[in-house]
DNA sequence: TTGAAAGCGCTACCAG
DNA sequence: CTGGTAGCGCTTTCAA
């Protein structure tokens, strides 16, 4: 806990000289600059941040908000989680947790003692009520979804309507007539803001193209086994011969395994398409076509807006949607001759 | 972003009134107090947090390190996270998230610039890292488990031991001669602290008592269903009329259909209890005899151990175990008469 | 290339 | 019960 008196006298300088010596901020000759930073490795010299956050105008904390939900899908949330945190020391910020009941109230909170440069907002729902308060607080905010009412805001998320597209065109382009997706638990089309963008374009697409399409929602963690099964045979008795799924790595190993006792082959009798999953798709029984969600990507771009949102320049308001990338693993093939 | 002056002002007092009036520290009159209520609320006033932590010697901030290892189990570190945040901001605390590769740098660094005011440290393994830091900073820190050398240092947690102890009487004094335990995935015993812990006290209490006892691992979430199978098969073969099951709430789950499907009942053919389970068990098909490890009342105790380190008489070190509660559901009976 | 010194906004001591 | 004010440790302007 040494102070930068000490380190000035230890090197023999100015205070304001060991300052701009680590801050680079101003030239410092070769030499000083070499005797400060002996000072600073023997003194184990570290600046305080209350004097830094004080005197600077920075305090090198973001603050992260995530209003944890029951049902909030507990490992995806902590990819996103620790992906912020990695982008954030990455641009030597630390990242501070924001995890209440009402979560604007933990946000109005550190806005306005400006224990914090800028706000990350996690877990957006369709209307959440972080909009309206991102609005009126001085400190930056960066979404990590899309909220229904997004005029002014700055939000970061994969382009689940290009993905969407991407996915029905692939099978469309194959030949697939009749095509099904198994989206997400009931809840999440309610709660949260990327579900329902993919099962819109989906319908759209697959109207534009001319195909039959039909939806049906997966389960929560308790009920996903039974309701994913039930939702694969219900679209394959619709006709359906290529399934999309956007869902958590629990739904496709179930849909693996209904297609499988079924007796059913991918892409033989069945083409398969994962649509912005963001887990590892190599824990799957087998190679499936996937457009990945990656929460680093997100992540990274979140942080890169925010650490801008303070600087000259500022990020222009509206939505930096990432472009989706399709890996072919092989689970998309032409339908089946029909038999009979 | 109004200023404390302003309050004074407009309050028409000095600034140490204001101070005093918000902090309590002082008596101050209601009249004035009301004055300066009234002109806090009007100004939107919000104390600045760099000039407090400066000013004062505290800066409202616990750090929170969690070196997320690759098979960590998302929803129960998750339910420890979030326990945490909200035992903190009830005593007023915010949380810096500390995830990084090297866990000791980022608790180094945050401790050298006095960032934090104590550090609660999360993911404990057997021979953690963090424990010689901890030793070498002044900043407190609180355990949230326990390492194998912990002397020092003050560690909250679960008494594992007890509460094994408590499961293994309660199976033998059911009138059980041969007990199984179906543990954590082999990775949990070599880098968690709790496991071995579990896993010895069965051992060392089934001696005791004088009974049979076998361990088996579980596996980790791609393996567990087979593994679990596996594991309830041979201890059933090996003789065992009692199950202890210590893991995630997919383990039970399995554990209790590998039963069905053995035509096998809880507990007429077979008594189970489960140790230390982190989840509500109220999600599994049937009621099991649980002694819970409750995330709230190790982040509480952490939490009010890492004020009370910052206060006058700061706590002792050493371990803070809280006593296993013994939840009775029905599933523990008498073995089956040996049949022939 | 370097120094001196004026704050940053608050807490808490010393006076009254 | 209330005021004045000296710092807290750093950043940054102004001067040299």
């Amino acid at each position: 806990m040494a102070k930068i008196n000490e380190v000035a006298e230890a090197a023999g300088v100015s205070i304001s000289t060991v300052s701009y010596a680590l801050s680079g901020k101003r030239p410092v000759s070769v030499a000083t600059r070499l005797r400060i930073e002996k000072a600073v490795r023997e003194l184990g010299y570290s600046p305080n941040a209350g004097a830094r956050m004080l005197a600077g105008s920075r305090t090198q904390i973001f603050a992260l908000t995530e209003p944890l939900r029951r049902d909030t899908h507990a490992p995806t949330h902590m990819s996103f989680v620790l992906a912020t945190a990695v982008a954030a020391r990455r641009n030597d910020y630390d990242i501070l947790l924001l995890t209440e009941e009402q979560a604007s109230a933990g946000m109005a909170r550190v806005a306005s003692s400006g224990l914090v440069d800028a706000i990350l907002v996690l877990d957006v729902a369709p209307d959440d009520e972080r909009v309206a308060l991102a609005r009126s607080i001085e400190t930056p905010s960066v979404f990590i979804g899309v909220p229904d009412d997004n005029e002014g805001l700055i939000c970061v998320d994969l382009d689940f309507d290009a993905a969407t597209v991407l996915a029905v065109d692939r099978v469309a382009d194959a030949g697939h007539r009749s095509i099904g997706l198994i989206g997400q638990p009931q809840v999440a089309y309610e709660k949260s803001n990327f579900p329902p963008r993919v099962r819109s374009a989906f319908e759209r697409r697959a109207e534009e193209r001319g195909i039959r399409h039909s939806f049906r929602v997966s389960g929560d963690s308790q009920t996903s086994a039974p309701m994913a099964r039930t939702a694969v045979a219900e679209l394959l008795d619709e006709g359906a011969t290529a399934l999309l799924v956007h869902g958590v790595d629990d739904v496709h190993t179930v849909v693996l395994a209904e297609l499988a006792e079924r007796g059913l082959s991918v892409p033989g009798d069945v083409s398969l398409v994962s649509v912005a999953a963001s887990f590892d798709s190599a824990v799957l029984s087998q190679p499936i076509d996937v457009i990945p969600l990656i929460p680093e990507a997100s992540c990274d771009l979140a942080v890169d807006l925010a650490v801008a949102s303070l600087g000259r320049d500022r990020p222009r308001p509206g939505l930096h949607l990432i472009p989706p990338v399709y890996y072919d693993r092989g689970s998309v093939a032409p339908p089946p001759a029909p038999r009979g």
